[in-house]
DNA sequence: GATGAATGAGAATTCATTCAT
DNA sequence: AATGAATGAATTCTCATTCAT
């Protein structure tokens, strides 16, 4: 599907890697990676908890990520593409509006997507490649509802396709966040009223345009 | 103010405290750590930083804040008060609706309480406080929302003061997160349509009822 | 009673006291000393621990004793007071070879005085002190066995009353040392042999000569 | 020789190892831990004064034991190796009897047992296989007395094996203890006495019955 | 009598990284 | 492709002690 390559071929920056991209020992690292920093937060991801994790020395972790700048740039990629894939995969459903607004309220990947917006405060060489990927992600999404719903954002008082990719994504972040803390308050109210809106901008019944 | 003292003076618990509660040391270490933790990420709040930030010795951090824990603690509590005290005076404003707004997307205060955030993902005994103050926070907005709103909430196709201040929060944090990180596209759509948005709840030129 | 105070009198090299010596509070933290040393070890027995326990601020223990040597010399004089006690009671009592032997098996004071044993080690300063003591305590029991068996001990084939006190000791230590690990193979025999052989040397039925 | 190995090979449970198990650096740094902790006590076997002694660097002591419960722990199986190896020495031996008892008062090793016995008190890690090494001893003890000894045993007045290896282990730690100490009374009369008792059981003529 | 503040030393770990094999 | 050895820096925390009040 040529869309979805446009948005994860790329950015290709890989990192220096030594280790074979395809290896399976690479991949069990990243995994285990994953589940460290959502487990235990970002600054938990050091080499030796990971290769506890996976069950390796440490140094072949150091064999495959040289620095921890390496492994952590390749746990984003990694990342960073399930991400696009569910967008593409929101983009071609049949009801792309609430596909997308499930993607945004999807628990298992925004918990580590936080971990990184920590990360990225003290990480500059990571910095810049989230913020290089959450505007490919906007703009896709501004894709997305220029094609879902035409003319309707036109309308009087509504609000511009960029605009609603930041709104839906705050509103989904915050459902998210708060929730990991144990904190619903309000939710279900917030929760019901976007699905208002969304049904408002784009009744259930008739989905597509195409 | 009564309102003000009931929300400010209802979270006393204080970290278990070693140097007293009033000494110009144990303010100039909090100070210290919040511009640490501002600046580098939660994971650089560690005593040395913290200490020499401060210029002062490290265990001296210790003396007053025997633990981590009892150091981020008191920070938090430090901010939850500060953020507590902006609500009331918000709610005391001429135009509280549009204050409260304002601080929502105050970028100083909310991106330590994003570090929180992210903090309370693996510090257990922060977690709790923090879900308690989030919740008292909503509470109050949801008074302020009542107070301020009053019947034009229960209109149709509004949002219920509680969900409001879900969605408020949510897409402030968005702007703060986002904007930390260098992504800007969208913003100004999306802070023009809140402000739209709470024009036609709450006309500028009549802002209070009372 | 004049053997108690020859025993207990003549050791005085009191701990440079600042405190008042019968102070309530400066009982408190010996006892607290105690409990830390009993339950954690000698190496436990710090300033901060030991005020904890006692519910008291480090400073005031520094108060009483200066230095750790001081408190650690304090506690070892009133265990060793509580001893000399306990000898003089078991020479006084009617069956005093049974008593002593009671009194060598003694959990309670002898896990304390191990642990002073092992302390001798790096404290040069109560090394001295705690031989002496237990050159005070073994010429006491000699004075026992001298009083108690007399002529019996000239026998041939027994024991002096001096290999005597070593043997006991050593015994019941043993006894003490291995209960308290959980080994307790061959306890029964050993306490059965020496219990025979304590008949056999001071019949049950005629304890006393005097 | 089969026994030998029975009672040497049957405690393996090495501490987590890190380095390699045969190395020379693990060798020195349980060679140095050993000299610190018969030298200043238990509590002085810290990483740094264990590395300083081995003239190393701390963080080497900790990437071959990652605890210091691994160092100690390792220290102890190899102290009770060695003693293993004295046991079965003694069991070989023209006079079992006499060099068992030879053994048990033999300075080198027992202080720094006496130090683990301390030791066992707070790492109830340790304590378990102290324990068991204990038990283990005792075991080997009593073959040696029913073998060396047989049915003289079984006479009138005589303790059983089991209490026997409780007894000679007691008088033997006494002397040892106390001659720390700097406490030698009664010790010449204690020992002698010991020494006739062997002699009554098995006359210094005729060790053997095999 | 008692206490709060301060400090230097040291302990137990953890970590990222380098190097040689 | 993988690994063991080594290291210097950092982190959290404990401690004994001193001093001024």
């Amino acid at each position: 599907m040529a869309t979805s390559a446009t948005l994860t071929d790329s950015s290709p920056r890989p990192a220096r890697r030594v280790g074979g991209e395809g290896s399976v020992t690479r991949a069990a690292i990243l995994t285990a990676a994953e589940h460290v920093m959502r487990d235990e937060g970002y600054a938990a991801a050091s080499t030796r908890r990971v290769a506890a994790r996976a069950g390796l020395k440490p140094s072949l972790v150091h064999y495959y990520f040289p620095t921890t700048d390496d492994l952590l740039l390749a746990l984003f990629e990694k990342g960073a593409a399930e991400s696009d894939a569910g967008l593409e995969a929101a983009l071609a459903a049949p009801d792309p509006l609430r596909a997308l607004w499930a993607a945004l309220t999807d628990t298992s990947r925004t918990a580590l997507a936080l971990e990184f917006m920590a990360l990225a405060n003290h990480r500059p060489g990571l910095r810049a490649r989230i913020a290089e990927h959450s505007e490919r992600m906007r703009a896709r999404q501004v894709t997305l509802f220029d094609h879902a719903l035409g003319e309707r954002l036109a309308a009087e008082g509504a609000c511009p396709a960029a605009g609603l990719s930041v709104v839906l994504a705050g509103i989904g972040r915050a459902l998210i966040m708060e929730g990991a803390l144990g904190v619903t308050g309000g939710h279900a109210e917030a929760r019901a009223w976007v699905e208002a809106w969304l049904d408002k901008l784009a009744p259930a019944g008739a989905p597509r345009r195409d």
